[in-house]
This record gives structure tokens, C-alpha cells and sequence, in this order.
DNA sequence: GTGTAGGTGGTTTTT
DNA sequence: CCACCTACAC
């Protein structure tokens, strides 16, 4: 059969690895190398020459977004269909296989998936009902000990109880939360990993079902996998499954999230052989630009060796620009912006990446005085909003009565006189009998023990659920959803609301409708559950876009993580400066600067064309002045590529200020950060120094009257 | 049960 | 500084 269509335009290590024979192997790819070509032509080799089914491939991604832009791609190149392949997330297809074999997992027919929110809400119940003060164990603690443990395979029978009292506190939660999920039948996010991973350990049967279907398994981004996700590919796979893994750890990004780069170290030690191909020749950026990335990754220690090189031309230098704060970053990029437009180019060529979400704020500003459209990345998404959490929370009871999450969700919402405290007698019952709320509440009712007012209104509520759910068993999706948040009362309670908010929740609700109307049930994802299940589960596993409307040619705005994966002609790296990027936090972190400067990196290698890096003098943070020095990664950067922009020159800076210079009159070395004594204006910090000898100067930022330019040879400063 | 004053904390994020 | 949460007063 012709081939050439699966290995044209490819070059010898991406062919060499889209024909790898036997085994698995190992692709380190570099930023803009072709990765996800190199995936999508070795599942196409591997159905059209050696002739495997797609039955019989496993491929997996980290966003529902790249799955299904893989399955497309494959489907264009081969023009065929690809039924029966399993293309998903490790979320997405540990959910299918639970689904399946839910009796063996032990958990009901009915399972709902637990987002983080629900599992912070549900952790910061479950401590409040154990009495545990916040204070000293705070739930944002609770809730990362529990998901950490869940990478690391642990249940809570696992973890042996320590002397130490605050594991022991920790430990207690984890074991109450776990006991709330399963009686509710509620999986988080890390347990459909762990659950899945025991079932299949635990069943003999079920995980050769699976090792005998799946003849090739697929990585992508393997960087990011976590302990778990590796242990569940190292069981699937059983060793002699050949596993195609696909990653680049200069831009592993998730570590604090609990991404294991040593997945990548052991991979080839775990897996029988193992062949490493690197993928170098970047097809992307502009020389410039990569020798910038590359210069800057090299001041990394831990890192397998990579060298990005392209034919392509040197391209423009790297632009630098240093603004006085962080107003005056967002007008220069507005005016560039408005330069490149009025040339006849699109917006939305245009990224402007940051560090934090927080720092998008100034731009939209800006933006929105200079009339450019924009779009932000992130944010909240549209499954995660909380009226659509609440109507969801509804089907979710009707379907489940025990689902005690949804129950305390909705149960006064819209409100009706049901407070806490029949709340908590309900909650005490439900506790002391270890039954669901739902089931509680009709004990509670049969007992007559509860005052005639919220005996109605538990009755109300009971009746409606009861009623609801009874109606809409034969109706369509759409229509189950529209008749529930109807007949709730919860469009009429947002209806009632004022202002635009409420306007917007009501939108929502009626979008969510349309959302289940046009929801198609994909096979390869949901596999036989009904239509129901599978639009609840989307819900929660793919929770869709933060900001519809595509259609406007808009600027693009994110964080550095969210850009990951994409590209852009010109991409403005902003606030880059100590203590935001990298971030103080990261200086204390063991590897810190390390993982924000494969941050930096995935930010540099988005560019193809042109590259602005920016940095402000001064930025204004938690309401007060910050100093910052320019970030260290721009230091990085080989000085003969950067080219300086400062159309409005205020002053004159120095680009590389050293950061020492001269001496007091007591001899103390002035440098920044140094804090210094002025006989007039008191104490303060040096932000900033310049110049050499006699004309030296020093911006100082003093407590009392805020921060001034001073000449060292005359200020006569004393070093604290 | 709703509204508002006071306190607090505040990277990055997909599933 | 601002968004979010909690606690209390209507």
C-alpha cells in the first residue's frame, strides 16, 4: 500500500519514530518539533501498514481538548473512521472502564464524578462535623494531603498512623471524606485513577480484558503523567505491550501538581525495550528565538539534553521593553498592538502571556480605554458555574437519592425554610444511623419528632425530587434538564434577582438546556451508559470553555501554563520580574527556579515570529508599590539578541544594572535590597542602583516618605 | 433568610 | 487592592 501520505515531509528521527518496529519507545520532543504530527502518523502507520484495528489502540492525551484533536487529525489523514479507538484523558478513560465494571469497583450504577470544588466544599463539611479547627489544619491543606496521597496510591487504610499530630488530623479527614464518598457514591478526580487501578489489580479477569485488547498504547505528554498514571500504564501495558510515549521535560510544568519527571528517567528501565528518539529540529520559531530558549533552558541542571535547532532564519532580535509600571507594560503592548493591526494583521496573533491570572486585570483595562478586542483564557468555565452546578446538582439527586453533596446543594436552594438547623438534625441522623441525608429524611419525618414548620418543608422537598424524578425518566435529555431547573424553581429564583449577574444565570440555565440538546453521546468516551449519565459525567470531567464567541478577531490573553501546547506569531511575555516571575514563592521551593524556568521556556519557544519581553519598574500589588528587578530569566538571554524598545524614553536606565555599586561614606556595599539610613528620610529599602564613581545613584525606597533617587556621593546613606 | 460589615488571604490548573 | 468568606443584625 502507498505510504507517502503517513511519512511525507517527515524528517529522519520523526520517520525513524512513527516506523519504530517492536517495543516501546521514548520520544523527547521539543517545543514546536512536531510532537503531535509524530502521534497521529504513528497511529496511522500502525493501522495502514501493520494493519492493527483501531479496536486494538489505547491512546491517551492530557486535555479533552488534544483528544479529540487527535482522533480528527487521524481521521483527516487516513480518511477513514476511527471507531473503536480509545482516544482520552486518564480521567476520561478510567471513568469508561469504572462504568463498566462499577460491580466490581463497588460503587453504584449511578457514581457521580466529584470536581475539586465539590471536594473542597465536601472536606471543609466534613471538618467542621469533626470539630477540627481551620485555623491550625486549613482545608486547602486537607484537600491537597488527600489528593497527594491518592497519586501516591494510598487510601487511607494504607497510611499508618503517625505520631505526628498533624497527619494524624489529616488522616482522620481523608478517612471521613473517603466514608462520605462512598456513601454517597461520589469518586474524585484522582480516585477514578485509583479506583480503576485497583479494580483492575483486583481482578484478574477484567485486566486481561483490557492487556489483550490494547496492542499499542500512546503517550502524550508524558512529562506530565503522576505516579499514579504511571503505575496504571505499567499494568496495562504488562510489560510487553509496546508503550509510544511522548513528552519534552523541559516543559514539564505540572510538578507542583504532582507530575513525576522521573516517569520520563524510569520509563526506560520499567518498560522492556525501549528506544529514545529525540526530536530536535524545531519547524516553529525564528533562530533568534530559539537560541534565546535555548540559552535559557541550559541554566537548568536537571534536565536530559536538548538542543533545539532550526533551518530557518535568524528572524527579528527579541524585544525588550522595561516600563516604569505596570499601566504603562499594558500601553506600550496596546499601541504595538495597534501598529501591527493597522498593517493588515489579525489580533488574534497576538498572545500576551503572564505569570498570574491577577495580572490580566491591567491589560483588559487598557484594552477595553484603546478599543482592542481581547479575549482571556481560564477563568471559570461554563460547567463550573454555580448555577449550572445547581441544576446539574438536581439531576444528579433524581437520578441518585443518596448523593449527599448534591442534596446539601440544592436542599434550601431556591430557599425554602429549610435552615441549618433542620439541616443539621437531618445531618446527625444521617450520621448516627450511617444512612444518606435523603434517607434520614424520611426516617425523621416517620419519627414526628421535628416542629410542623420544617416537616413541610422537608416534605416539600422530598415530594419535589420525588416528583421531578418520577417525570422525567421518559422525557429527553434537553427536556429533563428544562423541566428540572423549571419546575425547581431555580430559573424563577435567579429570575427574580436583579442587576446583570442574575441576567447572566438565567442566560446560563437556558444555554445549559441547548448545551444537552446539541450533546451528542460519543461512543468512545461513554461507551453504553445512557444519555444522562454521560452529559453528567461531560459535565464534570470536560467543563467546557471559560468564554464562548470565538468569532472576533481577538487578542489573546493567558497564563504561561494555559498556553502550553499552542503557538503564535508574536507573543508578549509580560511582568517578567523577580518575585512575579519567577514568583517569590519559587525561591524557597527546592526546585523552584527550575520548574519557572521551563516556564519561561514554554513561554519563549509559543513565539514563531516575533517575541516581546517586558518587565515593569514598579507594579502595583495587594495595593501597595512593589519594587521589582528584572526577571533573572531575561539575564538569560544572549544581551546581542535583544533588541531595547522605549518609545518615550523618561529616563535613562541602565538595561543590566548591576546590582552593586560604590560604597556609603561608612563603606557599606550598596546593592539592592539593601536597607539603608537616610538622616532625613528615615529607613529604606535600595530598589534600584545606577551608574559608576561620583554619578552613581540609588532609587531607595523609604518607609516614611516612598521612594527617591538619590546621588551616593552626596546622600551620605548608612548601611543597616 | 437576606443583606452587609468586617476579616483574611492572595501562583500556576486539568481532570 | 479586591474578592471571597463568615458572622451577625434585620
Amino acid at each position: 500500500m502507498d505510504v507517502s501520505p503517513i511519512l511525507d515531509s517527515l524528517n529522519d528521527a520523526q520517520r525513524s519514530a512513527v516506523t519504530e518496529p517492536e517495543g516501546s519507545a521514548l520520544i523527547l520532543a521539543g517545543a514546536g518539533s512536531g510532537k503531535t504530527r509524530v502521534l497521529v502518523r504513528r497511529i496511522a502507520w500502525l493501522c495502514c501498514v501493520k494493519s492493527i484495528s483501531p479496536y486494538s489502540i489505547l491512546a491517551v492525551t492530557f486535555t479533552n481538548k488534544a483528544a479529540g484533536g487527535m482522533r480528527e487529525r487521524i481521521e483527516a489523514l487516513l480518511e477513514m473512521s476511527m471507531v473503536g479507538m480509545w482516544v482520552g484523558t486518564f480521567h476520561a478513560i478510567c471513568h469508561r472502564i469504572l462504568r463498566t465494571h462499577y460491580k466490581e469497583a463497588s460503587l453504584p450504577a449511578a457514581f457521580q464524578i466529584l470536581d475539586a470544588n465539590d471536594q473542597y466544599r465536601l472536606i471543609k463539611k466534613i471538618m467542621k462535623a469533626l470539630d477540627i479547627d481551620e485555623d491550625k489544619w486549613s482545608s486547602k491543606t486537607a484537600q491537597w494531603y488527600i489528593n497527594v496521597k491518592k497519586e501516591e496510591g494510598l487510601g487511607p487504610e494504607d497510611i499508618k498512623t503517625n505520631k505526628d499530630e498533624t497527619e494524624r488530623q489529616l488522616l482522620r479527614i481523608y478517612t471521613q471524606y473517603e466514608e462520605a464518598c462512598k456513601k454517597s457514591g461520589l469518586v474524585d478526580f484522582a480516585g477514578l485513577l485509583l479506583k480503576t487501578l485497583m479494580l483492575l489489580k483486583e481482578n484478574e479477569h477484567i485486566l486481561s480484558k483490557y492487556q489483550d485488547r490494547f496492542q499499542y498504547i500512546l503517550v502524550d505528554e508524558f512529562q506530565d503523567t503522576n505516579a499514579l498514571q504511571y503505575k496504571w500504564l505499567c499494568l496495562l501495558s504488562n510489560q510487553h505491550v509496546p508503550v509510544f510515549a511522548v513528552g519534552d521535560d523541559d516543559q514539564s510544568i505540572y510538578r507542583w501538581r504532582g507530575a513525576k519527571i522521573e516517569n520520563i528517567h524510569n520509563f526506560s528501565k520499567d518498560f522492556e525495550n525501549v528506544k529514545t528518539y529525540k526530536l530536535e529540529q524545531n519547524y516553529r520559531s525564528t533562530g533568534n528565538i530559539l537560541t534565546a530558549a535555548n540559552n535559557l533552558i541550559t541554566n537548568n541542571k536537571e534536565r536530559l539534553s536538548k538542543n533545539l535547532w532550526t533551518e530557518g532564519d535568524e528572524g527579528e532580535p527579541i524585544y525588550l521593553f522595561s516600563a516604569f509600571n505596570e499601566q504603562e507594560e499594558a500601553r506600550f503592548i496596546s499601541e504595538k498592538i495597534h501598529e501591527w493591526v493597522s498593517h493588515g494583521n489579525r489580533r488574534d496573533e497576538i498572545a500576551i502571556l503572564y505569570r498570574s491570572n491577577a495580572q490580566s486585570r491591567t491589560f483588559e483595562e487598557v484594552f477595553i480605554s484603546t478599543q482592542i478586542p481581547y479575549r482571556v483564557y481560564g477563568g471559570l468555565r461554563f460547567f463550573e458555574r454555580a448555577e449550572i452546578k445547581d441544576a446539574l446538582a438536581y439531576m444528579r439527586l433524581c437520578y441518585n437519592y443518596k448523593d449527599d453533596s448534591s442534596f446539601e446543594r440544592i436542599i434550601n436552594l431556591p430557599t425554602r425554610g429549610i435552615g441549618e438547623k433542620t439541616l443539621s438534625l437531618v445531618r446527625n441522623c444521617a450520621q448516627k444511623r450511617n444512612i444518606s441525608l435523603w434517607e434520614a429524611t424520611i426516617l425523621l419525618l416517620e419519627d414526628n419528632q421535628l416542629t410542623s414548620r420544617s416537616r413541610q418543608a422537608l416534605n416539600v422537598f422530598l415530594k419535589l425530587i420525588g416528583s421531578l424524578s418520577a417525570d422525567i425518566k421518559s422525557f429527553e435529555l434537553s427536556e429533563q434538564i428544562d423541566h428540572v431547573i423549571n419546575k425547581s424553581g431555580l430559573k424563577n429564583y435567579h429570575g427574580k434577582e436583579k442587576g446583570e449577574v442574575a441576567l447572566s444565570r438565567v442566560e446560563n440555565l437556558e444555554e445549559l438546556v441547548n448545551a444537552a440538546k446539541t450533546f451528542s453521546i460519543d461512543e468512545e468516551n461513554y461507551g453504553d451508559m445512557s444519555e444522562t449519565d454521560a452529559f453528567l459525567a461531560h459535565a464534570v470531567l470536560e467543563s467546557g470553555e471559560g468564554q464562548g464567541k470565538q468569532w472576533e478577531d481577538c487578542v489573546q490573553l493567558m497564563t504561561l501554563h494555559s498556553a502550553k501546547g499552542l503557538e503564535f506569531p508574536t507573543v508578549f511575555l509580560t511582568g517578567m520580574e523577580e518575585g512575579l516571575f519567577p514568583t517569590e514563592h519559587s525561591l524557597s521551593e527546592p526546585n523552584g527556579i527550575e520548574e519557572e524556568r521551563r516556564l519561561c521556556y514554554v513561554g519563549i519557544t509559543r513565539a514563531k515570529q516575533r517575541l516581546f519581553l517586558s518587565h515593569a519598574e514598579t507594579r502595583r500589588r495587594y495595593g501597595s508599590d512593589m519594587y521589582n528587578s528584572p526577571s533573572r530569566f531575561i539575564n538569560e538571554v544572549p544581551t546581542d539578541l535583544i533588541l531595547e524598545v522605549r518609545p518615550q524614553a523618561h529616563i535613562k536606565h541602565k538595561l543590566y544594572r548591576s546590582t552593586e555599586i560604590g560604597h556609603t561614606g561608612d563603606d557599606g556595599v550598596l546593592q539592592v535590597g539593601q536597607r539603608v539610613d537616610h538622616e532625613k528620610f528615615g529607613s529604606g529599602i535600595v530598589i534600584e542602583c545606577e551608574g559608576q564613581g561620583s554619578s552613581a545613584r540609588v532609587h531607595v525606597n523609604f518607609e516614611a516618605t516612598g521612594s527617591k533617587w538619590l546621588v551616593v556621593s552626596f546622600a551620605n546613606l548608612k548601611v543597616l
